[in-house]
DNA sequence: ACGATAAACAGTAATCATTATCATTATCGA
DNA sequence: TCGATAATGATAATGATTACTGTTTATCGT
């Protein structure tokens, strides 16, 4: 546990993800965030999303290819598009009754879930 | 579409897969099937996995770390110890109830949804 | 402000999981 | 049994992520 220290180029990433709702990958953000630390390393930027994941402050999101991160931490879901792969939030009421309902045929202690929803957005839908 | 061809490999690999289920990565089906066939290639190993996941003959877990696959393909969920990283299987009945939750505040069409629980399965609780 | 300490950095090499390539072998219908 | 082609084994290549190394920078006590 060491003593965190303040860094311009951490405050930037954190920065970078709130302002944006789509769900970036660490690529996408090393490409802006180097608009602003020309010189910035790529792996400073994975090295800052994994304290940022530990401390709570975003949200690491795994699926299928690359990792994406989301600045926003508030509970809910995620709608992931088949189709052009976009991630989707949604934001419904019964995340804790599914935890509960879980728990009845689960052992071990639940602590929480994520969901990942697919299927084709409304974009996509189109064609 | 290329015409499906039997392979003795592939179905080493599908009997293997329905024979668990502690949902095994690639690394451990490929060591355990090299048992029958000693010199299978982990690149067929993996080609068939892909394959399986396609025909939706099994299923995929994308999680932290490498991959995880399922020989049981019935609706279910899964719970993953952040302690010991097992993958338990959770059966519950609302799982088309949390599709149609969802949908109610989702412009796309959901088709499914895929939800992993985590936690501290009952063996890692008692330290 | 100054200097010591250690966190964070940029740059780069290494690792790990997965995919692609390609010459050879196995499957299967005619 | 033969011919077409899917599948294989071996290995090279890729893509994402992590580890290493020497340098820079933030923080804190004087």
């Amino acid at each position: 546990m060491p003593a965190l220290k303040h860094s311009r180029q951490r405050e930037s990433i954190k920065n970078f993800l709130t302002s944006r709702y789509d769900h970036p990958t660490a690529d996408t953000i090393y490409t802006n965030v180097r608009q602003e630390f020309p010189n910035i390393s790529l792996g400073t930027v994975y090295r800052n999303l994994a304290l940022l994941t530990d401390l709570g402050e975003i949200i690491k999101i795994t699926t299928d290819g690359p990792d994406r991160f989301d600045g926003h931490v508030e509970p809910h879901s995620h709608f992931i598009c088949r189709k052009c792969h976009a991630v989707l939030d949604i934001k419904m009421k019964s995340e804790d009754f599914i935890d509960k309902e879980a728990q009845k045929c689960c052992s071990g202690v639940i602590e929480g879930h994520v969901t990942q929803y697919f299927g084709v957005c409304s974009e996509c839908i189109k064609d």
